[in-house]
Parts: C-alpha cells; sequence; structure tokens
DNA sequence: GGCTCACATTCGACATCGCCGAATATTCCG
DNA sequence: CGGAATATTCGGCGATGTCGAATGTGAGCC
C-alpha cells in the first residue's frame, strides 16, 4: 500500500462523509500535520479530484469524480447489459427496480428504475447501503462467502454488532446467516424496513459466465405491499436470469 | 505535487479514456515500469477507486469513484438550488436544459433536464463537452480571463488550433475571443452544431454572492430550431438571474 | 479601525518511503 | 502439455515526500 496514495484516498473518503472541511479540520480528522495535509490536497486538487469551495478557504470534492464516475457506469458490462431487463421488470411490476453491486460491506446502487407511476422520485442511481440491511446485499453476502466473512466479523462465532439503519435492521451476524441458506435455496432475498421504514424489497442474483454473483437485481415496495405477490417474485426471478443468460451464465443459482 | 498522487491521478484517467487495461498497457502509456505501476494500481484498488474486472486480469475504475460523485453532487450548492428552476425552464420552453461547470478545458453537466416530450432521453449528468465548443462553455470562458488564457492557448496571437468535433466547431482562439464581447454584452452564448450535428444551444451565465461566474446554464433544441425564439431567450436569461439571486448574487452579468 | 488569533500556505533538511530491477508465480496461448 | 507473456513479489538504493518552523492571509473581536 503506497502511503501518499492511500492518504489521499483517506482525504477523498473525509470529504465524502463532511462535504466541507478545512486544512487543519482534515489534518485532525486524518492525524497528520496540516503542512502535509496540505501537499496531498494541493495535488488533488491539480488533477479536479478535490475544488476550493468558491470563497471559503475549505475543500471539497471534486468535479473530476464526476466524470470518472460516468466512465465507470459506462464499463460495466451488467449494468448496460441489464437495462433493457429493468425497464421491463419495474413496467411489469409497477414498482421500482434497483441494480447494485458490492463496494466493501456496503451495496452502491448503479442503476434505478422508478416506480412507473407518474411520481417524481429522487434518482437513486450512486447511492450505497450498508450490505446487511438490504436485500441486494444480503443476496451478494449470501453467495460470497469471503464478502460475508469480512462484512459479518472475523470468522467464527464473533457477535459483533452491526449498524441498525431502523429498530429492524438485523444487526447480528447469526440471523443473517441463518437467512443465507434460505436465500441460495429460494434464489430471493428479503427485506422489510430494515433499510428505510416503510420500505420493503425483494433481490435476486445475477451471475456472470463463471458462475459468479456479480450483482443482486431488486423490487421495491411499500412495507404495505409486503410479502411481494408471486407473480412480482417470478417476474424478478426471471429478470434475473434473463441477465444472467446475457452475461453468459449457463447455470445460475435460483 | 506528490509524484505517488500524481500518478495514480494519471492511471483514473488512463482508465478513463480506456475503460480496461492491463498493468502492462498502463505502464505503457504513463512510460513507468510496470512493478511501479502495479504497486500504485493496488493501492488505488484497496481504496474501490479501480477495480479488477471478473475474470480477466485487466483493471477499470472502481465503484467508489460513483459514491464519491454522488456526494460531489449533494455537495454543490448552486446544483441544489437550480433544480427547480431548470425544471421550470424545461417545461415552459419545452427544451431540455443543462447546468454545466468548469473542469479544466471542458464543461462537465451537473444537471441535465430531458426535453419534455414524453420520448427516452440519455441522461446526460456527468457528460463532459469541450469548452470551446459549447455555449455552456462559451460564458464560463466569456466571464473568466483566466480560464480562456488558458484553453485558449498561451496569451498573445498563438494560433494554437483546438479539437473540432464537428465541421463547424471553432478552433481558433481569435474567433472565439471576438465572440466573447458580444456574449458579455448579451449575456448570452450561442452555437450551432458545433460539438453536436443538429444541436444548437444557448446558455447563460450564473453567478454567486462575489459576483463571480460559477455556473452556466443552457437550453439545447434542434438546430432546425435555431436561432431560439426570444421568449426563450428571455426565459433562459430570467431563470439564470433567478438562480443567481438565490446564490446571493446582487448584480449578475447579463 | 487596529489588533490578535487561527488558519492556510511556503520552504528546506532529514530520513523515510516508495521506486525499480530481477526473480517468481500465474495465466493464456498454441 | 509446453512456452511465452503477463501479473505479482521482494529487497536495497536513493530520490521523494514528510514534517517543523517561518511566513502570509483573512476574519473576528474589542
Amino acid at each position: 500500500m503506497i502511503q501518499a496514495i492511500d492518504r489521499a484516498a483517506r482525504v477523498l473518503t473525509s470529504l465524502q462523509g463532511a462535504r466541507h472541511l478545512g486544512i487543519a479540520e482534515l489534518a485532525a480528522a486524518l492525524e497528520l500535520p496540516p503542512s502535509t495535509v496540505h501537499g496531498i490536497v494541493k495535488s488533488l486538487q491539480s488533477h479536479g479530484l478535490v475544488a476550493k469551495e468558491p470563497h471559503g478557504n475549505r475543500y471539497m470534492l471534486g468535479p473530476a469524480l464526476l466524470k470518472l464516475s460516468n466512465v465507470y457506469l459506462d464499463t460495466l458490462d451488467v449494468r448496460a447489459r441489464a437495462l433493457r431487463w429493468t425497464a421491463e421488470l419495474a413496467r411489469r411490476s409497477r414498482f421500482a427496480t434497483r441494480l447494485g453491486v458490492e463496494l466493501f460491506d456496503e451495496v452502491i446502487i448503479i442503476h434505478h428504475d422508478p416506480r412507473p407511476d407518474g411520481t417524481e422520485q429522487m434518482p437513486e442511481t450512486g447511492l450505497s447501503i450498508p450490505a446487511h440491511a438490504s436485500a441486494l446485499g444480503k443476496v451478494l453476502l449470501a453467495y460470497n462467502a469471503e464478502l460475508a466473512q469480512t462484512v459479518l466479523g472475523s470468522g467464527s462465532g464473533a457477535a459483533r454488532q452491526l449498524r441498525a439503519l431502523t429498530g429492524d435492521t438485523l444487526t447480528s451476524p447469526r440471523e443473517l446467516e441463518q437467512q443465507f441458506g434460505q436465500i441460495r435455496e429460494r434464489g430471493l432475498a428479503d427485506e422489510l424496513d430494515e433499510a428505510v421504514l416503510g420500505e420493503a424489497s425483494v433481490a435476486a442474483p445475477i451471475a456472470d459466465r463463471s458462475g459468479t454473483v456479480v450483482a443482486a437485481l431488486s423490487v421495491v415496495l411499500p412495507s404495505s405491499d409486503w410479502p411481494a405477490d408471486d407473480a412480482v417474485r417470478n417476474a424478478l426471478r426471471e429478470t434475473a436470469r434473463n441477465i444472467s443468460r446475457e452475461l453468459g451464465a449457463t447455470r445460475w443459482p435460483n
């Protein structure tokens, strides 16, 4: 791990959490001398990765990130191939759909089709949700033991507490692990009020050519509509299968 | 400029251009030994800024960029305040609108309202366009001499050629500079087929509390509808003014 | 309006940290 | 199954980034 790059990344992460920070604040956050932080920030700034706020002397994330992230989305094969299918799923199910991939202990939404009822809804692409608190995340965890290991805690019976987002968030690794067997069996994961109150979701795995689960697809429904009826669950499973097939998968988990 | 961070940023830029690259290809692009590049890439990877492609051994941009860019957009004051206004402008003008900020010699679109005719349109947020080939860019250049300096070439009468995107792109710094006076006078910049054939646009500056132009707003119209009629031009100017006012500007350029 | 303080920024010397070449492991070809 | 191209690991030398002190700058207070 190259020290300077590690520090630079931590600067970006700090700004991600705090939006606007001065050199001194950053220095405190990273436990480094201000002059050191200044050098890092200047380097990042010269590439547009951070920007100085117009008239203050604090720094914020920079516009280059937007360009990079746009290219990132374009390079994702899963996403490109999934778009048509998810739109169709949203239309048929009358619910919003999400496509997510893993980012450490979170799921990041790489595509979102709003619920097709004509209401204005905030686009969710780019949002990230703790893996253990979402149907998307549970799918990714259930099919990736290594990831589950790192998220749920170090190995054996460690009763590490996970972060609760609502009163219904499952915070015990054991409870979650118990769900994984069922998820693998049914090819679907459920979640009810675990990330956002009033919101539930069902997710299915998407596999690539090698059979690895590379993404998850979910439909999001009001908690009052939970559990989703079989028509929706089947449509979801079918859609995930079709996307997997398009990625070259010959067998898939569900 | 810290060397390691500079190199890391150049890795990201290379991946931005080429989508997928192996260590050897990256090493060639940056003119560095492969082992050096490997260290850099590994460091970036450990923060999710680059990712190894699922089964090849090439690297691509990573999901952390998406999360960062999402926060970047949330951080932008101009954007938050402009949203309501641009939606209204799109509705009234019946054209698509764009909000852009400067990123070196380009304009990056930080918000896009699709043309409200119900057709499916690709979202343009995150797209970047060379500053000299867009109405948005011309506005930003006209009101920022320092920026114009660096984009149009080093000072005096250097006849540096700018990149042509279409046959109609203005590639001579002199021609562009001549437009700037008019732009400042009218508070509007025009562009016709200079970035994309068949597409024209008109843009207006957005100023902040200190009177600095921090963003530009444009309406995009089919070339066949150019020049935009006065109703549209006035609505555009009004909208830009309203946004500026909301940012605390007491005087604005147009 | 002047003074003070806190913060950002610059600079240079020391020592650390990352760079690179060679060796090894791995993957992808034929 | 063999060979080549590529990714990856490792360690010693030296360039590079780090940090403390000095300077510049702005804001807030009396």
